[in-house]
DNA sequence: TGTACATCAGTGAACGCGCGTTCACTGATGTAC
DNA sequence: TGTACATCAGTGAACGCGCGTTCACTGATGTAC
C-alpha cells in the first residue's frame, strides 16, 4: 500500500561480501522505521522542520542516539522523506493521467487523484507541500527537486494533450511550472480545511487549471 | 520609508487619564521596536517561526521578560507582524495599479511592483511570503486574511480592467485567486533565488498572469 | 515650590525542560578454523 | 560440531545549551497637596 512498506532497499539481498570481512548483522530497526516514524508525528500543525530527533526516535521505539546509525542528522531523515514523497505522488498522478483522455477529463481526474493523495493516511503529500517554504536549503532544494520532475512529466504531456485536439500551446514549459505551483499552493492551504470542502475545491482547482491552458492556446493561436 | 517609522500607535497622544489614576509613563521600549528586532533576524534561511523570544529581545537590546510587557508571546508578535506586512504589500501594489492603464501594463507593474517588495530592505513581504504555510493556527489564519484581501482588491481590479477592454471576464474571484496564489507561491520560491535572475521571473510571472486572464476571458466569451 | 507617595516599565537571577551529541559499554550475530 | 574471536547495532548516562517563564526588585516618572 504506502510506499514505506514496499521496502525498495535490498536489505534481504544475501550480499556474501567477498572480501574476507565478516558481514554486517541485518540492523533490528531498518530507515524505513525512521522514516515511518517521522510521517506519523507529521500533521496539519507539525512540519518536519519542527520534529525534533528525539521525537521521532520516542516514536520509533529506540534510543536517541541510535538514530545516527541511519542519517547523520535530522536534515538527511527530511531529504529521504521528501525524495519518496514526490515520487510516490508522480506515480499517483501518473496513472490519473493515463485513466482520461481529454483535456477536461485529465485535468479533473488529475486534480482529484492530487486531492485524494492529500487526505489519504500515510500524509506523504504533507511533507512536500509544507516544507518548501522553510527548513534548511536542503530542504527546499529537495522539494523543488520534486517540482521540477513534476513539472516535466506535466509538461510533456500538455503538449501530448494539445496535439490529440489539433492545438497549440504557447510556452508549455511555462504552463507547466504556473499550474504546478497554483496546485502545490492551493493544496498547501486545503490541508487546513474540512474535508467537506475538497470538492468545492477540486472544482476551482480544475477550473484555474482549465483556464491557463485555455489562455495559453489562445495567446499561441493569435 | 518603512511602515515601521510611521508610528502609527497614537503614543505621542497626551491622553489626560480623567479618571484619578497617574497617567502610565511612555515606554522607553514600544512594540514597533520588537517588531523592528524581529523584522532584522527574518531572513532567507529564518522564518518567525523559528525566532526564539530570546532572540529577538537580545536584538532589541532589552532583557527577556521585558518582552511581556509588549506581546503575549511570539504568536502575538508574528501576527501583528503579518498584518503589517500585508497592509504594507496592498498599498504598494494598489500604487503600481494605478500608475498603468492597459491590461499588459497593469499586470506587468503589478508584478514588478511586487518583485521589488520582495528584495526591498524591510523584508516585509517574507513574513508573508514564508509564514502561510507553517506556524501556529492563528500565523497562518493572518496569512489567509490578508491573502483574501489582496484577493478582493484585485478582483475588483480585473473586473474595471475587463470593463475598460470591452470585454468579460470569467468568475473573476476565481482569476483573482488564482493569480494571487501562483504570485505568491512562485514569489516565496523567488526569495531563494539571486537577485541576477529577477528580470527573468518577472517576465516569466507576467505570462503566467496574462495567460490566466486570457484563458478567463476565452471561456467567458464562447 | 517642595515633599510624600503611587505607578509600572524594565531588570537580574533563577527555575526546570527538552534538546543534540558524546562516550564507553554490551551482547547478539556471524566468521574462521 | 565446538570454540575463540571480531563486528557493530543498539544502549544508558551524562554533558552543556538555549529556551520560555516566574519572581521579587528598582528606580524613574508623574500626581496630589
Amino acid at each position: 500500500m504506502s510506499p514505506l512498506n514496499q521496502t525498495p532497499d535490498h536489505e534481504d539481498a544475501p550480499d556474501p561480501h567477498g572480501h574476507g570481512h565478516p558481514a554486517p548483522r541485518k540492523p533490528a530497526i531498518s530507515r524505513h522505521d525512521l522514516l515511518a516514524a517521522a510521517l506519523k508525528l507529521v500533521g496539519p500543525h507539525r512540519s518536519l522542520s519542527t520534529l525534533s530527533l528525539r521525537e521521532v526516535t520516542r516514536e520509533a521505539g529506540i534510543a536517541p542516539n541510535s538514530f545516527y546509525r541511519q542519517f547523520r542528522d535530522m536534515d538527511e531523515l527530511a531529504v529521504a522523506l521528501i525524495d519518496l514523497s514526490g515520487r510516490s505522488l508522480r506515480e499517483i498522478i501518473g496513472e490519473a493521467r493515463q485513466r482520461a483522455t481529454s483535456e477536461r477529463g485529465v485535468v479533473r481526474s488529475s486534480v482529484e487523484a492530487f486531492m485524494e493523495q492529500l487526505r489519504a493516511d500515510d500524509k506523504l503529500l504533507h511533507v512536500l507541500l509544507r516544507e518548501g517554504t522553510v527548513g534548511s536549503d536542503a530542504f527546499k532544494q529537495a522539494v523543488d527537486r520534486e517540482l521540477g520532475y513534476f513539472e516535466e512529466e506535466l509538461r510533456i504531456d500538455l503538449i501530448r494533450l494539445a496535439a490529440a485536439d489539433n492545438a497549440r500551446l504557447h510556452e508549455p514549459a511555462l504552463v507547466s511550472k504556473a499550474i504546478t505551483r497554483l496546485v502545490f499552493a492551493v493544496g498547501a492551504t486545503a490541508m487546513d480545511t474540512p474535508p467537506e470542502r475538497d470538492a468545492e475545491l477540486v472544482e476551482q482547482l480544475s477550473q484555474m487549471v482549465r483556464m491557463i491552458i485555455t489562455g495559453s492556446r489562445a495567446i499561441a493561436a493569435k
